[in-house]
RNA sequence: GCAGCUGUAGCUCAGUUGGAUAGAGCGCCUGACUGUGGAUCAGGAGGCCGAUGGUUCAAGUCCAUCCAGCUGUACCA
């Protein structure tokens, strides 16, 4: 009779993730987590699915979602999507428990999804770290978002002047879309030409001013071919914006005083070099330097809620991946201020900063630059079970180092001690006690150590040889047992 | 989404102008070695050649469509 078989497979764009991925990601997390609660942000954890409507999602003048989210509809016919940030239910959260005391400081870690062209490091499901301020105008706030990022990145390892946290301000874009006659940003609407001189501006590191100013102009074809139409702005129009894309990112205040000269005229834009340099000074006061924060013109970030100072935090070195090619990470985390994502739901207004970190993408940055301990399993010790009529003694072993603290594994399988010792090898585990009739009528136990034993081995030596002198092995007395393995182990 | 490239064992890949039972290395399993990882040696398992249709006496090989992956581009709240 046959039967049908699923085949095992997984959906585009998601993975499974094994113990050595798990174990370092736990790591930074560990790490991330513990900054952001020395400035004092609280965790939160919401679920991943909201109404699409809590999203903001909905097409507009249409009733149906966004084509980038995961969307189903529930048995009375609403829609619900799978949350594509953790900053939405965030603001849920702000609008839905009022007695939230304001200043409203939390941090959230977990999985969000969106429904994009997956690629090597782009997946549809995937980490985020979030920190985020509720409740506050103050610059101070941003300017602390940009720091709790610098500490968070040098805590998981990435030296100073490895990362760069580049920021801007929405008002300056705004100002020069002003200053040029594009006029100002609405949101409302994606396709207007001031959303699409902010898409051009974006790509300014990647294509240049030359290639900005063709997406400004006439249009732009690419080395594959492509091509896409200009926006067909005027010579007046765009002299403004080129202007302001050359302004570099040297020091902050001349940064600023640059800014200044190209959107003088716009009071929003001034506003918005106002914002910059009080957290400047609140940078200068708390010393972090050029290095680690500059003020960087091009930075746009995601069209949708930004309404003040943006930052985005890159790494700045390259790496070889596994092929040997160059690798260069961009963007690994961002944020900004955002005033009026509470509003939505309550008409008041209710300003808000914070950022994020892109917890995957780091990782694999990470994993490349061997920043964090590479363990296939967390267990420290296999308890061999070699002699049958002793396994209620193993047990008692493996009682013993747990209760001392130490992840210890009683081997359940069937194989001999030879495929026991296999075993344990492949899983990476560095020790294992061995023990028989021999070793418990004399009151002892052997305890082997399979990384020390890997270095001998590189010394080719034959078979007979190699058992005989059971490398890296060595006899102790039973009530020893905690104490030596905890000498071994470096604990 | 659009364009180009790729799809053969768990992994990395061979496979002639279309030609008979589809190969290698690594890994895996078994044994030499019933109380010791590695090295060595001997053996073994593992494949609807991405899927479906077509051309042909004959398709892993040619054509079409689909699926998946890679590269670029667009979008990325």
């Amino acid at each position: 009779m046959k039967r049908y078989k699923p085949k095992p497979r997984l959906y585009r764009g998601f993975r499974d993730i094994f113990a050595s991925d798990l174990l370092m990601r736990q790591q930074m997390l560990d790490s991330i987590r513990e900054v952001y609660e020395l400035y004092g942000f609280a965790p939160l954890e919401t679920p991943a699915v909201e109404f699409v409507e809590t999203l903001g999602k909905f097409l507009p003048e249409s009733q149906t979602p966004d084509g980038g989210i995961f969307s189903f509809q529930n048995e009375d016919d609403e829609w619900i999507a799978l949350r594509y940030d953790l900053t939405a239910s965030l603001s849920r959260v702000c609008a839905q428990y009022k007695d939230i005391q304001r200043p409203f400081r939390r941090c959230q870690v977990g999985p969000v999804y969106r429904l994009e062209k997956p690629g090597p490091d782009h997946f549809r499901e995937f980490y985020q770290f979030d920190f985020d301020t509720v409740g506050t105008k103050s610059m101070m706030a941003d300017a602390e978002g940009c720091c709790v990022l610098c500490d968070a990145l040098e805590k998981i390892g990435i030296e100073r002047g490895n990362y760069l946290i580049k920021v801007n301000n929405r008002k300056i874009l705004n100002g020069v879309l002003e200053t040029s006659g594009v006029g100002l940003i609405d949101t409302s609407t994606d396709d207007s030409r001031a959303m699409n001189v902010l898409r051009s501006i974006d790509k300014y590191d990647r294509i240049g001013l030359k290639g900005v100013k063709e997406l400004l102009t006439t249009g732009r074809e690419d080395a594959s071919g492509d091509v896409m139409k200009g926006l067909g702005l005027s010579e007046n129009e765009i002299s403004p914006i080129l202007e302001y894309l050359q302004v570099g990112t040297g020091d902050r205040v001349e940064v600023c005083d640059q800014l200044e000269s190209i959107v003088g005229n716009s009071e929003i834009g001034m506003k918005g070099i106002e914002e910059l340099r009080e957290i400047d000074k609140n940078l200068r006061c708390l010393g972090y330097e050029e290095g680690q924060i500059v003020f960087d013109p091009t930075v746009v970030r995601g069209l949708g809620y930004y309404t003040g100072p943006v930052f985005e935090a890159v790494l700045t070195f390259e790496v070889k991946d596994e092929k040997g090619r160059v690798k260069s990470f961009g963007s690994i985390g961002g944020g900004g201020r955002y005033d009026d994502l509470v509003k939505r739901f309550t008409g008041q207004e209710v300003p808000a900063t914070g950022a994020s970190i892109g917890v995957d993408r780091l990782l694999e940055a990470l994993k490349l630059v061997g920043k964090l301990e590479e363990r296939s399993t967390s267990t420290s010790v296999l308890v061999a079970a070699m002699d049958k009529n002793h396994l209620f003694d193993y047990q008692l072993i493996a009682k013993e180092l747990r209760s001392a603290g130490i992840n210890t594994e009683l081997y359940l399988g069937n194989k001999g001690i030879g495929g026991q010792f296999k075993y344990a090898d492949k899983c990476k585990i560095p020790l294992v006690v061995v023990a028989g009739e021999d070793e418990f009528s004399a009151g002892e136990l052997q305890i082997k150590d399979l990384e020390a034993g890997r270095e001998l081995a590189k010394e080719v030596l034959d078979r007979e040889t190699w058992r005989k002198d059971r490398p890296a092995q060595f006899a102790v007395k039973r009530e020893d047992l905690v104490a030596k393995i905890k000498e071994t182990l470096n604990l």
